[in-house]
DNA sequence: TTGCTATTACGACAAAAGTCGTATAACTTT
DNA sequence: AAAGTTATACGACTTTTGTCGTAATAGCAA
């Protein structure tokens, strides 16, 4: 029985690692450092914990470690999503979509992008 | 400044209060309580803290207290929605309806709310 | 007005999350 | 092989969240 219900802390490790894997503590905290103040350690520490958790896999590599990530993308993200809905949504996904789409903060770009989703959807669907 | 990011505690409060408002401590507990194992004194603790965060507004009622939401629930909800693109998809809204349409656990029924939702705010965009 | 009951107020505690400093260990380099 | 560098390990501390027990209070009832 697994919880994997990421923090936000380590989706930000997670969502690097799942554009490219494997990585080091080092290179991760570089990206993440990159737009974030926070110490090494800090990086470290949570990718430890979340190794224990079972989030992460890890490889000796010389001196260093090469970390990947346990659950795949998808899977993880469609967990969040459900919780996410049920308490931010009352367990509705339609008004989510609802919401999204008439957020000023979701661009144009995003708006167009989303519908071309939905439309590419409905094809494979219908087919 | 404030935050407005209610926890997961804390909605299921708003949740409540933003179908009936305003509502005492003590229904809001019954109705809580009906599907969860929790003390009264722990839901009249939240929704005292939420007090003091801005969360609830409450009017005094005889000995007890009416509770109202501070902030409506279409701004409240686009917060949380920002902020959970941001770390759970990387920012890419797109990227959630994929996942949410892409969803086993999305039921037929909501799959095709969605599609509705979209094809009416395409119609009113249009217009 | 005295007491009973419902409600609030307050404080305490545990668990989780995030932060970092310092110590230890493991390769490199000379 | 000794010294230096770089990564990990570990422990400590803070804040937030959620939980509840107990004390105080306010209104109703007798």
């Amino acid at each position: 029985m697994e919880k994997i219900t990421p923090t936000a802390a380590e989706l930000e490790v997670l969502n690097i690692l799942w554009k490219e894997e494997p990585l080091t503590v080092k290179e991760i905290h570089e990206l993440i450092s990159s737009s974030k103040n926070v110490g090494y350690t800090t990086t470290l520490k949570i990718m430890q914990k979340m190794t224990t958790k079972g989030l992460l896999n890890r490889k000796a590599n010389g001196k260093s470690h090469l970390y990947y990530a346990t659950y795949k993308k998808d899977e993880t993200r469609g967990r969040l999503l459900d919780r996410f809905i049920d308490s931010a949504f009352s367990g509705s996904a339609s008004s989510l979509v609802m919401q999204l789409l008439g957020n000023k903060k979701t661009s144009k770009e995003e708006l167009d992008e989303i519908k071309k989703v939905i439309e590419q959807m409905e094809n494979e669907t219908n087919s």
